[in-house]
DNA sequence: GAATTATCGTAACATATGTTACAATTTAGA
DNA sequence: TCTAAATTGTAACATATGTTACGATAATTC
C-alpha cells in the first residue's frame, strides 16, 4: 500500500480518500489551500512553480512511497507553492488533518513511520544544503563524495548531467572539475562513478 | 517551559531529564550514538563539525524554544554529525526516544506542537535552499524579497555581514549587487533594509 | 550491425563573483 | 563628547565559473 502503513494494525482504509489521476491532470494550484496530506500510491506526481523572473522550474517529482503537503499542512500558513501536474496516470490516497492527527495517535507503527520519512527527507535536504554552500566546485564534489561514497570510496550516478543538476551548476563545469582533480590524483572516474584516492 | 507543550495536558515532566551545562561545555560528540531528542530551555548550543579540508564551521546553534536531534533520533543511523557545545550557561531536557513517541501518542497538542514545529523548521530549510539555487546574486536577493517581504515590499536585516552569509556570498559582493539594483531603479536600500520598487 | 539519438569531453571565450585593501560611516563605550 | 571598535561602501584586480559550440563516444532503436 505504502510505506506510510508499514505494520500498521489499525484499519486506516477508512481515513483515507483515494483518487485517480489521468496524465497532466492537475492536482492542486499555486495558492491552493492545503487541506490534506497526499500518499502518491503510484505514477508521479510533479510540483512546478514560475520564479519573480517568469522561469518555471520543477520544485520536485513525488513518485510512489512518497508524500506531499506533509510540511505544508503543519505550517501557519498552508498554501501549495506550486501546483501539482500528474506525469503519467497516478493514484493519490489524501488524509484529512484531523484523520492524518488520529492515526498518528492511534498507531505507534503509523506514527514511528512517519516520523522516519521526515528524518530521512530531512537528511536529503540537509545534505544538500551542505554542499550547495560549499565555496567552490572542487569542494562540493568532496562534500559529495564524503557523504555518499561506500567502503570503496566511490560513489555511482546515472548521468552527469543529473549529477551537475544536484550540484547546481553546468555540466561542463563539472566535467572540467573532475579533469582536474584526477589530473591531481585526487580522484579517479569514469562515465557512472567517481571514486576518491 | 517549552513551546513543544503549549497546551499539554499530561504531566510531561515525569518524562524528561533535565541536565544544566556552563559556558564550553561539550553536550555530544560528532559520532556519539543519539538516543534522545534535546530541548533547549535556556541558553545557548552551539552544533560544529569540521570539513573535509579541515576548515571548521557552524552547523546552527540551538536557542530556547528550538529543539535538537529531533531528526537524528528517528534516522536510520542515528549518530551525531558534529559536536554540541554551549556558548554560555545552558538547561536542555532531554526525552527518549520511547518517552517521546509515547508523549506524542498520549497528547495530540504535543502531536501538533511538534509537527508545527517541524513544517516551520522545514519551510525555512527549503527557502534557503532555493535561495541558494538562484543563478546569480541577483536573483537570490530577489528571491529572498519575494520570500520575506512586508506590504510595503521591504525586508529587514541585522547586518549586511549576517545576510551575506545567509545568501551564501562574501560581503563586498552583495554591496555591489545592491548597488547596481538601486541604480537599475530594481530595488532602494539602507543599512537595515531593501524595498523591492 | 547500421543509423540515429543521447551523453559526454573539451576548448576558447566572456563575465560574474571572489579577494583584498582602505576609507567612510556608524555604533558603542568610556 | 571623545575615542575606539564595528560595520559598511567602494574600487581594482584575480580567477573560478558560466557559456557556447562541436567533435567524440556511448547508448538506443530499427
Amino acid at each position: 500500500m505504502h510505506q506510510l502503513f508499514n505494520n500498521a494494525q489499525i484499519n486506516y482504509l477508512d481515513y483515507l480518500k483515494i483518487k485517480s489521476f489521468k496524465k497532466d491532470d492537475i492536482v492542486f494550484n499555486e495558492g491552493d489551500e492545503c487541506e490534506s496530506i497526499g500518499l502518491v500510491l503510484s505514477g508521479a506526481l510533479q510540483i512546478s512553480t514560475i520564479t519573480i523572473l517568469e522561469n518555471e522550474y520543477s520544485i520536485s517529482t513525488i513518485l510512489p512511497n512518497d508524500i506531499f503537503a506533509s510540511t505544508l499542512l503543519f505550517s501557519s500558513n498552508p498554501k501549495y507553492l506550486g501546483y501539482g501536474i500528474c506525469l503519467k496516470e497516478t493514484k493519490i490516497a489524501f488524509i484529512t488533518k484531523d484523520n492524518f492527527l488520529h492515526l498518528l495517535q492511534a498507531d505507534i507503527n503509523i506514527l514511528n513511520n512517519y516520523l522516519s520519512f521526515l528524518a530521512n527527507k530531512r537528511l536529503l535536504v540537509q545534505e544538500r544544503l551542505k554542499i550547495l554552500c560549499q565555496k567552490n566546485i572542487k569542494e562540493k564534489i568532496l562534500f559529495l563524495l564524503k557523504s555518499r561514497m561506500d567502503k570503496d570510496k566511490t560513489i555511482y550516478y546515472s548521468s552527469k548531467e543529473k549529477l551537475a543538476l544536484y550540484l547546481n551548476i553546468p555540466r561542463p563545469s563539472l566535467s572540467r572539475e573532475l579533469a582536474n582533480m584526477a589530473n591531481d590524483n585526487i580522484i579517479k572516474y569514469d562515465r557512472k562513478s567517481i571514486t576518491l584516492l
